[in-house]
DNA sequence: TTCGATTTGTGCGATATGTCAACAAATATC
DNA sequence: GATATTTGTTGACATATCGCACAAATCGAA
């Protein structure tokens, strides 16, 4: 019950998990070296490793190089698919992006990023494409922010300091101490409003989504414009139609 | 280099991602026991597999039961991101859905199912929301058909008989020698049309993407109202775009 | 081609891990 | 509330697997 013993754990899936974590969109194929340094494991472990996940069908191998299945998407969709909050959000977020012509979203809060797990588009705003499993940081973002504001002021202040806060626009504030004002100030008017600190031109107002017990266990937003006014302005216009679809979910959340 | 030998695998990875896909949207939360007979291992074992998930982050526990975080997620998200494919084709699929006013997606084939790694949704004609990892069977879907086409008979034949074919709608094939003829034409006229098989009021029309040496390597489509007419003038309509974005993928796909 | 450099494959001892069985704790059943 | 059943945990033993060192193979440049 205190911590994992020693012969509680099991090496091989650990190391397993972790190759497959190695392969990314500069790296989608892989020689078995290349794999054992972008892992840390020894190349004979390596190696066992990518032969097991072929064998299971995880992984393509030609002889040399090492690429992904999408077999794999299904363990992170068996993951999103087993979250009972998607399928209960997204016939909201369908309603609220039709009424108000905006696209909508839900996240949760992994360690310091938001990973998308609901989405309903409606115009193309942002230069990438979002969709559940997209990852932002958190510091940056409005569900963020409302994310991070539900959390113990020490441990929000800890994950803003785990890596360097990057400027993803001129706007972006770098400095944790300053995001944590903001996020304060999220914490107490119960929402946030971002203006193009991921993306010029982009604007966003997110507020929490409580459980039936208060807690804060996701972040509802919605993209917007930059030309759509100061943040003021805006919570006035689209607050409102958030708050109802917050107090709606929160009624259905157990 | 012929089979993988029994000194090359790796038990403990195998058992630990079949522990992962025993959480579906029907038993997101497991104990010990309850995962110990979904994936056929010694109650032990299981749990060495989830303490260390859940060591790692890929999991929670409660003392009693077994949830996955959104950790898990950067798997899956790990894979789409290291294919090539969705960045390539998602600038075409968002022309071509402007275009036509209608929502296009590329998807690829992963044993008997379509697995969604590109999208530009348009208008919401199906009643779940479709996204890259999304899945569908392809027995029954116009992306499926033309990536059956691209296979060996036999193989197709296989994947076809994998699992009884369920009618989704009154107007679905169940049978695969009838599902078989459909996917001879397809692969005959180079694209197929799906009439309200997968849900009613949805029409579907989908060419396969090839590369440049003319390997299917992706399917295209375009979603339709079901009132858009019958095949031939849905191809008349709609394939000249279709072809023409295949065309233009072939040249960019190695 | 030949040679060196890098990468990949493979035996081996030491260690970690799976299996099985037993047991204790919790839960269900009557 | 007593019994039966399921569940979680632990220990012992056989075996799989790690990581090392070396062999084989592949690659690159002269």
């Amino acid at each position: 019950m205190t911590g994992i013993s020693q012969r509680d754990t099991m090496g091989g899936l650990a190391k397993g998990l972790s190759v497959i974590e190695t392969f990314t969109a500069e790296r989608p194929r892989q020689s078995i070296a290349e794999v054992s340094v972008a892992s840390g494991l020894d190349r004979a472990t390596a190696r066992r490793c990518l032969l097991t996940l072929a064998h299971l069908g995880y992984a393509d191998y030609d002889g040399k190089f090492f690429t992904l299945t999408p077999r794999v998407l299904r363990l992170g969709t068996a993951c999103l698919a087993a979250m009972p909050l998607p399928q209960m959000v997204q016939p909201w977020l369908d309603r609220l992006s039709e009424e108000l012509g905006e696209s909508s979203s839900v996240s949760i809060l992994d360690v310091d990023e938001i990973v998308y797990v609901a989405r309903a588009a409606q115009r193309k705003l942002m230069s990438i494409a979002l969709m559940p499993g997209s990852r932002l940081p958190a510091y940056c973002t409005s569900m963020g922010r409302v994310l991070l504001a539900a959390l113990p002021e020490a441990e929000a202040m800890r994950l803003l300091r785990l890596r360097p806060l990057a400027a993803r626009t001129p706007l972006t504030l770098t400095d944790p101490e300053a995001v944590m004002v903001q996020v304060k100030g999220a914490r107490e008017r119960g929402y946030a409003v971002i203006d193009q600190e991921v993306e010029l031109g982009l604007c966003s107002i997110a507020v929490p989504l409580l459980n039936a017990r208060g807690v804060a266990v996701a972040a509802l937003n919605l993209g917007l414009p930059a030309l759509a006014g100061d943040a003021e302005t805006l919570a006035a216009r689209y607050l409102p139609a958030l708050v109802r679809v917050q107090g709606e979910i929160r009624k259905i959340l157990r």
